[in-house]
RNA sequence: GCGGAUGUGGUGAAAUUGGUAGACACGCCAGACUUAGGAUCUGGUGCCGAGAGGUGUGCGGGUUCGAGUCCCUCCAUCCGCACCA
């Protein structure tokens, strides 16, 4: 009987959806396990082989823990609002819905083809009304609430508007950009918008002007991580800065608790870092700066208080309010052309720019808060307005951009280190000692911070602060897929559209493009198309990608609740996420705004955990082998053995390797057929009559021609040698290039695995006892492969099945209870054959994942003696089976006596021979 | 520049606590069976060497009876951040 896996395999996938095999529900007597894979965007491509590889670990480790007994939600959906079916309904009018539905269908089939155990009801789409509602509902939350230093926490917005009506907010500890003081009757004095200004700028949720990475191109503000080398990473359009009135997300209020948060987390330290570096924790002290002949005070943010005695000048950024104000009438001039230079250059320029020394004095001087002396102050382009105060005091001796500056512009480079040479660069190690610095003369950098922020304290000039890189996220999108604001403007006033009215649906529009007089697209929407019109004008924008991705597996826990975003006693129930599979490229992104919103909702007693994903895995990514074919200057297609030495005149064209033959050459007929051009085409072949190509590794992609799907594959091979084939290409996390020469291997085994129960043409198992080498083999994969799932190895895992299989082949075992127990630990694998075997061995049961996981028993696998490698000065020379009762003295002897050890000895004494019990022998000459 | 990861046969890789380097596969070589095979089976396969043997985990050093694994210097590749005060 033929292992006929199509027929199997769609056997199977029909009676787990007929039964809802995968379904799962709340169960409080097993314990529960949630396994989550990052959801994708249903993109118009349909997904490759590199896309199912996380989804097939998950599901692996998914199916193993429910075969051990828990309860497991693994649930799947789509991302499905986002740039691509916009651009799409761009260029053809079709409503972005359309397409996504279209695109999910497509995914849909492919999954289900992979034999995945997603429980499909619980499905969610980001797009989806019935979802988006809940984002909604979530931003309202947001608007409403502030972050309370006291608290430590988020806190409703009500709470700190009776701290206004009673005391005004001098007292008020919060995070917040509110320069204003007042005191409560000039609160209750306020006009309603002056008092919706001053709550904006206490909301978790705000609006207000920012400098935004804005794309003239696509005509939307786009996120720093959406931006890939200064152009937008869809399209590769220019971005350039501008302030708008924008949505954010006052995330900044969270940094000291997303940095102290990844501590409690199961992540790789990689990914941990890049969150640490993103939020870039800095800690150092404030200092203000008077400034000579002038009421201002220039405050700076630095690292190095234990160096403030080798300031000798300042340097504000170009865009800082103070220029202007202290700016001499003498200097104006080179002041004003310095500010227009620095204002043409994007910030892709001015990063790009690090070697040109730039900047201009403005004539004004500070005053060094110690010594009084004078200190000029420039401005340059190489400080940043956006971080820290946009000013530094700059201390050439201990910084090398300030060194550098210094040099260029002839200032001082006073020395505060003792024995430090600072004649060719700064000295910027934080071992030296402090010298020239009255009081801190003669202390070490640790303790010269200490006692610099205590004098910059006492004297009432500063004080030890510290500082973040991470900026509050922009959260307001110019485009038209994505969800609407549940906001309205009443007097030009932000408000909240009424629970009772969400969701707001997204209007329909006549052109998915921003207005003529540049509003967003949401702006053409007719006032019957909006479900709810309030106010003088409902908001135009929309929310960005991340809003929907920012819970959803929140959702997935009670996705059809109509009365919450999920029912309290589920969320408790499914808690945090168990195993998180994806992309690493989402480090700083979605894995950043998922735990922040996770934390608020924590914060505003929605939730009982702050950290959303328990453990995380990357997945490395799987590459494409494009096939590079190399067209002469004749116009003639040259295989890669006759290219001459001189490529003059040859250009590369990549060719779709769905047209190469194993031995990478090209399959003549089939290019001329594949596209018009290459009709005609002649060739240069080699001896053997063939055009051979260069084989490149590329992202996986259509536009590389380098596109390998796994319906292919599944048609080809199936889909359980595909799932063991992914696993088997290496470790999850590693990335490689995709290659199916392999697969037969895989394909080979299970095939092997199938004769086990087939050898006579039918199938057939033995109830006889079984025997002690299968019992040792079956043991010792059991022991095998637990260890390697719960260490999420699952590439070895495969290797044990393997010699598992092999060595019952050997013992022509075709035992019942062994092959039983070996198909249940193989069913994570390759569920559709074992579940087939499975029907065989036990007719009555409904499924195999009903079974009981096989449980180790070592004493199977205990031995009498050991074949102990014998080595000679750590050189592993020869092996001598003994009794493990020996005791190591008595193993030395007989080691010692042996023939092949007097060869060795070659008749001189070993020095030392260690035993290792059971281990090993060495014997050092 | 800073941070992170990786480096082992012709190829993908394994070696979990310092204890037999190269498991398991692919490929290749030889053979069996077959009208035929992209089927199946058997044997071999790190490199040098006829062999005995030597040698071998990016380079160089160190610790150890013993190092792919621990420590130090350097090199290469990939990823992230980057004028961050």
């Amino acid at each position: 009987m033929d292992y006929t896996f199509n027929a199997i395999e769609a056997k199977w996938r029909q009676i787990w959806q007929e039964r809802n095999t995968y379904k799962v529900t709340e169960d409080l007597t097993k314990p529960k396990f949630y396994v989550l894979d990052m959801f994708p965007y249903p993109s118009g491509a349909g997904l490759h082989v590199g896309h199912p590889l996380g989804y097939i670990a998950s599901d692996i480790f998914a199916r193993y823990k429910r075969l051990k007994g828990f309860n497991v939600l693994h649930p799947m959906g789509y991302d499905s609002f986002g740039l691509p079916a916009e651009q799409y309904a761009i260029q053809t009018g079709q409503h972005p819905a359309i397409t996504t539905k279209e695109n999910i269908a497509r995914y849909r089939q492919q999954l289900d083809l992979m034999g995945f155990s997603f429980d499909w009801d619980r499905e969610v789409r980001t797009s989806d009304p019935s979802y988006y509602k809940w984002t909604q509902w979530i931003f309202k939350q947001l608007f409403n609430a502030y972050y309370d230093l006291t608290l430590d926490k988020a806190a409703p917005i009500s709470s700190l508007i009776e701290t206004f009506e009673k005391e005004g907010n001098s007292q008020v500890q919060a995070v917040h950009e509110c320069e204003q003081h007042f005191d409560a009757p000039t609160w209750a004095a306020f006009a309603p918008a002056e008092k919706e200004a001053v709550l904006q700028q206490y909301r978790m949720a705000y609006l207000a002007e920012s400098w935004v990475n804005w794309c003239p191109a696509l005509g939307t503000v786009l996120a720093n991580d959406e931006i890939v080398n200064g152009v937008s990473e869809r399209g590769g359009h220019p971005v350039e800065q501008k302030r708008m009135m924008q949505w954010s997300m006052r995330i900044k209020a969270y940094a000291e608790r997303l940095l102290q948060g990844l501590d409690q987390i199961d992540w790789t330290d990689a990914l941990k870092e890049q969150q640490r570096n993103w939020i870039g924790k800095s800690k150092g002290s404030s200092v203000h700066f008077e400034v000579k002949d002038s009421a201002l005070q220039i405050e700076v943010f630095t690292t190095r208080p234990d160096t403030i005695f080798g300031v000798s000048f300042m340097v504000l950024a170009p865009e800082h309010p103070y220029v202007d104000q202290i700016c001499t009438a003498d200097q104006k001039v080179a002041i004003e052309a310095y500010k227009q230079q620095a204002a043409l250059k994007t910030e892709r320029d001015r990063q790009a720019d690090v070697k040109n020394i730039t900047g201009a004095f403005t004539g004004a001087y500070a005053l060094h808060p110690f010594t009084g002396q004078e200190i000029p102050i420039w401005i340059g382009d190489y400080v940043l307005a956006s971080y820290g105060t946009g000013a530094v005091m700059a201390v050439p001796c201990g910084d090398q951009r300030d060194y550098d500056f210094a040099k260029h512009f002839n200032l001082p480079i006073p020395s505060i280190f003792a024995d430090q040479d600072i004649s060719e660069a700064a000295y910027t190690e934080k071992d030296a000692v402090i010298a020239n610095s009255d009081f801190l003369n003669g202390l070490e950098t640790k303790a010269a911070m200490e006692s610099a922020i205590a004098a910059i304290e006492q004297k009432g000039i500063g004080q030890g602060k510290t500082n973040y890189r991470l900026r509050d996220a922009v959260f307001s999108r110019q485009r038209y897929w994505g969800e609407p604001f549940p906001v309205y403007y009443q007097d030009g006033l932000p408000q909240l559209v009424d629970d009772a009215l969400l969701p707001v649906t997204l209007p329909d529009v006549d052109a998915y493009l921003p207005t003529e007089d540049g509003e967003p697209p949401l702006a053409r929407a007719a006032k019957e198309a909006w479900s709810c019109q309030l106010g003088e004008r409902m908001e135009y924008n929309t929310m960005p990608g991340w809003a929907g991705s920012s819970w959803y597996f929140l959702r997935y826990m009670d996705p059809h609740n109509k009365e919450t975003f999920a029912d309290p006693e589920k969320l408790a129930y499914w808690n945090q996420v168990d195993l998180y599979i994806g992309g690493s490229e989402h480090a700083t992104g979605h894995l950043l705004y998922a735990r922040f919103w996770t934390k608020v909702l924590y914060d505003l007693g929605f939730l009982q955990f702050d950290e959303p994903f328990a453990k995380l895995i990357n997945q490395g990514m799987i590459l494409g082998k494009s096939a590079i074919a190399y067209m002469g200057p004749d116009q003639k297609m040259y295989s890669l053995d006759m290219l001459p030495a001189e490529k003059e005149g040859f250009r590369e064209v990549r060719i779709l390797i769905d047209l190469l033959n194993d031995d990478e050459s090209i399959q003549l007929d089939a290019l001329k057929a594949w596209q018009p051009q290459y009709a005609q085409q002649e060739f240069v072949c080699n001896a053997d009559g063939k055009v051979l190509v260069k084989r490149e590794v590329d992202k996986m992609s259509k536009r590389w021609y380098n596109v390998v799907t796994p319906d292919d594959l599944c048609e080809k091979y199936g889909a359980d040698t595909l799932r063991m084939y992914e696993m088997f290409l290496g470790p999850l996390e590693q990335s490689k290039p995709w290659d199916t020469k392999g697969i037969t291997g895989v394909h080979g085994f299970l095939k092997k695995y199938w004769r086990l129960f087939h050898q006579n043409g039918h199938f057939e198992v033995t109830d006889a006892q079984p025997d002690p080498a299968a019992l040792k083999t079956l043991h010792k994969t059991i022991k095998k492969l637990t260890d390697d799932l719960e260490r999420f190895s699952f590439n070895t895992g495969v290797s044990s099945f393997m010699i598992c299989v092999n060595e019952l082949t050997e013992q022509k075992c075709n035992n019942r209870h062994i092959l039983e127990q070996l198909t249940i630990l193989m069913a994570p694998y390759a569920p559709h054959i074992c579940e087939e075997i499975w029907a065989q061995l036990q007719p009555l049961s409904p499924s195999i994942f009903t079974a009981e996981y096989p449980i180790f028993e070592p004493s199977y696998l205990t031995e009498s003696t050991f074949d102990y490698p014998v080595s000679f000065n750590g050189k592993m020379r020869y092996k001598a089976t003994l009794e493990l009762s020996l005791t190591s003295d008595e193993v030395k002897d007989l080691i010692l006596a042996k023939p092949e050890t007097q060869k060795w000895l070659e008749g001189k004494t070993p020095k030392k021979v260690i035993v290792v019990h059971g281990k090993i022998v060495n014997i050092v000459l």
